[in-house]
DNA sequence: ATAAACCTGACTAAAATAGTCAAGTATCAA
DNA sequence: TTGATACTTGACTATTTTAGTCAGGTTTAT
């Protein structure tokens, strides 16, 4: 099970983002050159997260993306199902009548990957922006 | 974040296992037939299984599988850990002064990956495979 | 006007996944 | 002793996913 760049980049960039939105938009060439991250990635990401109406954009000189809620309604669930970094512990269809062998039934371990994938969103439900930037720059202090 | 098949497979694999593991070793072609997974996928799983000493190989006519100790001290972390399914919400290197984007130090979101990848290890640490077949079968009287 | 910044879609190298295939060796049972 | 069953090992491969790059735009403040 590994998390992907994509994920990590955007929440990344999110905390960034989430630092300076009080003021200024935010562009994607600051993040790219204080995160480290590709500045094309970085759009192909932001892209997304305009689309789920995380952000919202800022176009033109000065322009960037602010943030579109606030810090503290953004779930980390929100910015993963905007990047489609999807917790899956299954291959068989929800809905199917097959199993993940092609059997009718389901397999023996499926209940358990479903308690699993709960675990795990669990976690990414009780996270917030304003939590992660406030626990991270605390700690520096 | 997704499961793989190994993974998937290896516990599928093992509850069966451990179900029949009483009387006689347990062949894989039977749990090839049983489980709907492909012999020779299996017998990959197998002999990593072995390797770490999970079970134990009985050869000839009449031989199979045997678990090499009691179902509940086989735990989840250890399945995962034989076949190499592992949990990496991280790409950069544990010990290296490296940051994920080769910053020299940590990035900002290092810490909240390192409290997800225990937040999911938790779980394989709690699940014995004797919970496992005994929830499973329990459910279905 | 022009530079800064967003916007879009196509493309690709490299890695990981999910197996298959081939050629064994060991053991039991008839 | 001969076959059948079942484990053992290592190489091979098609497909998919990942982690980007690249090439062109469009918008807007100055
Ligand atoms: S049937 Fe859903 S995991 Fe096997
Ligand atoms: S995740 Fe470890 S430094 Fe970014």
């Amino acid at each position: 099970m590994k998390l992907t760049s994509k994920g990590r980049y955007a929440v990344m960039a999110l905390m960034d983002l989430a630092r300076f939105n009080n003021i200024n938009p935010v562009s994607l060439r600051d993040i790219s050159l204080r995160q480290g991250i590709s500045l094309d990635y970085l759009e192909q990401i932001f892209s997304k997260l305009r689309k789920k109406e995380i952000v919202q954009s800022v176009r033109g000189t000065q322009g960037g993306y602010v943030l579109n809620r606030k810090a503290k309604d953004i779930k980390l669930t929100n910015i993963f199902d905007a990047v489609d970094e999807k917790v899956k512990t299954v291959q068989c269809k929800k809905d199917s009548k097959k199993g993940c062998n092609g059997k009718a039934t389901k397999c023996i371990t499926h209940n358990l990957w479903d308690e699993l994938e709960n675990h795990i969103n669990n976690f990414f439900e009780e996270k917030s922006l304003e939590d992660l930037v406030k626990n991270n720059f605390e700690k520096r202090v």
